[in-house]
RNA sequence: GUGGCUGUAGCUCAGUUGGUUAGAGCGCCGGUUUGUGGUACCGGAGGUCGCGGGUUCAAGUCCCGUUAGCCACCCCA
């Protein structure tokens, strides 16, 4: 370990990178103003008991994945792992739930102690978007509405598929629960070691398991749609069909499940084949249940959330690299004028840069490699005339204009 | 957490059966051009060969440990 290095699964963000992941949370979050998802932020940490409650004391995160400390007044505080427990958290601290429904877009880190890999660090940093208090299906169909809006705006919709599923609601589920445990608890010397574990804290796992002989037995287990009753078809139906009606294409993936219990109904999850084994792009679902788990008034919600980094590697583009304009004194008279133009035009909206030092060369370098547009050079000559030089650095034409029509002429630069 | 692959200049990589001052391209800096960039030519800087230990007369090259990245499992965004 060296003290120099940043610590595993952690990385700097450099402009570039920045750049696309700012690409990708500016054009998420003004596709979800368009649906009426306002933005808003909770707390990069919280109560340890926060998460424990809402994610379940048998799921990964909870159990080896979260970053717990212990203040000095004794009490645990967990760095979030996922965003929707802060939501549904401060749903209830703030007296939320007088204005259902509510609409929430989110951006910003969140952390979890996984073996790296690529898609994959410890801090990594989700957009995602919640819906509270509309227990019909024409939420669902919304949200993942906008979720294809917001990849077909970065351009990765086309490499993604959507992947769709039903959990049911309580009853179905816990009848096709009940019935998968007792068929594989039948059949539990031949599961493979994982998903002996998966039997006891989350056998629907079991179905998604990639153990060969485990699929064999997957094969013949009970299926899901003989235990989803009238009330949960006629759900997951109207969402189908608003998707269709959207012309949103999906996939019914009957492996697709959520282990927490909170989760019903829909479930959803846009994948790639581009990133490997982590393939989830942007994935969600409905939890009616989640709310109430932590003691809250019994809320609906559907949501979703997706990996900033995922979406940075797919996204089909870079987006543009800022054009300064150069402002070049030459000779030492002129760089106190350079000093009061070059804040002037900042002032007026223009990216300008100053070069600290140099002779003419040097600095016309400088502006090149910055990738500037225009170069607005001040020497004695011009001053002569109370002007300036504008030289168009893409086409190398430059032009002498008054020092008062500088603005002006940057015009077309902008 | 388990298993595997990898780690040489800022970047991408080459380094032959272990053998003298560790190389290339790109990038960077300087010069040809001290009032004009991008091209070209010339020159230069930059490496404890991830880190630590071991074997050996001798290790970038072999062995062990460790760390980081990557791949698969796991899990998921």
């Amino acid at each position: 370990m060296s003290a120099l290095q940043p610590v595993r699964g952690t990385r700097d963000i450099l402009p570039d990178e920045m750049r696309r992941q700012r690409a990708v949370i500016d054009i998420a979050r003004e596709t979800a103003e368009r649906y009426g998802y306002l933005e808003m932020a909770t707390p990069i940490f919280e109560f340890t008991e926060v998460f424990k409650r809402t994610l379940g004391d048998t799921s990964d995160i909870v159990t080896k994945e979260m970053y717990t400390f212990s203040m000095k007044e004794g009490e645990q505080i967990t760095l979030r792992p996922e965003n929707t427990a802060g939501v549904a958290r401060a749903l209830m601290s703030g007296g939320l739930s007088q204005q259902l429904p509510l609409k929430y877009f989110y951006a910003g880190p969140m952390f979890r102690h996984e073996r790296p890999q690529k898609g994959r660090q410890r801090q990594f940093h989700q957009i995602g978007a919640e819906l509270l208090g509309v227990p019909k299906p024409q939420g669902d169909i919304e949200l993942i509405a906008l979720g294809a809006h917001i990849l077909s705006g970065l351009g990765v919709y086309e490499n993604t598929k959507l992947e769709l599923n039903t959990l049911g609601d309580t009853d179905s589920r816990q009848a096709y629960r009940a019935a998968l445990v007792e068929y594989f608890s039948d059949h539990s010397d031949a599961l493979s070691s994982d998903s002996r574990d998966r039997l006891e804290r989350n056998p629907l796992r079991i179905l998604d398991s990639k153990n060969e002989g485990d699929r064999k037995l997957v094969a013949g287990a009970p299926v899901f749609s003989d235990y989803l009753n009238a009330e949960s078809q006629d759900f997951f139906a109207a969402v189908k069909q608003g998707l269709e009606r959207l012309n949103i294409a999906f996939e019914l993936n009957t492996r697709l499940v959520r282990g927490l219990d909170y989760y019903c109904h829909t479930a959803f999850e846009f994948t790639t084949d581009l990133l490997g084994a982590q393939s989830a792009v942007l994935a969600g679902g409905r939890y009616d249940g989640l709310v109430e788990t932590m003691g809250g008034p019994a809320t609906p919600g559907v949501g979703w959330a997706a990996g900033i980094e995922r979406l940075s590697m797919l996204m089909d583009r870079d987006p543009p690299v800022p054009r300064p304009i150069a402002v070049i004194p030459v000779g030492q008279a002129t760089e106190e004028i350079a000093l009061t133009l070059t804040q002037k035009l900042r002032h007026a909206g223009y990216g300008v840069e100053l070069g600290f030092s140099g002779n003419v060369g040097k600095r016309m370098k400088r502006a090149n490699k910055l990738g500037a547009r225009a170069a607005v050079l001040l020497g004695e000559d011009e001053l002569a005339n109370n002007s300036a030089t504008i030289r168009d650095l893409d086409s190398g034409e430059q032009e002498l204009v008054s020092l008062d029509a500088v603005i002006e002429h940057l015009a077309r630069y902008r």
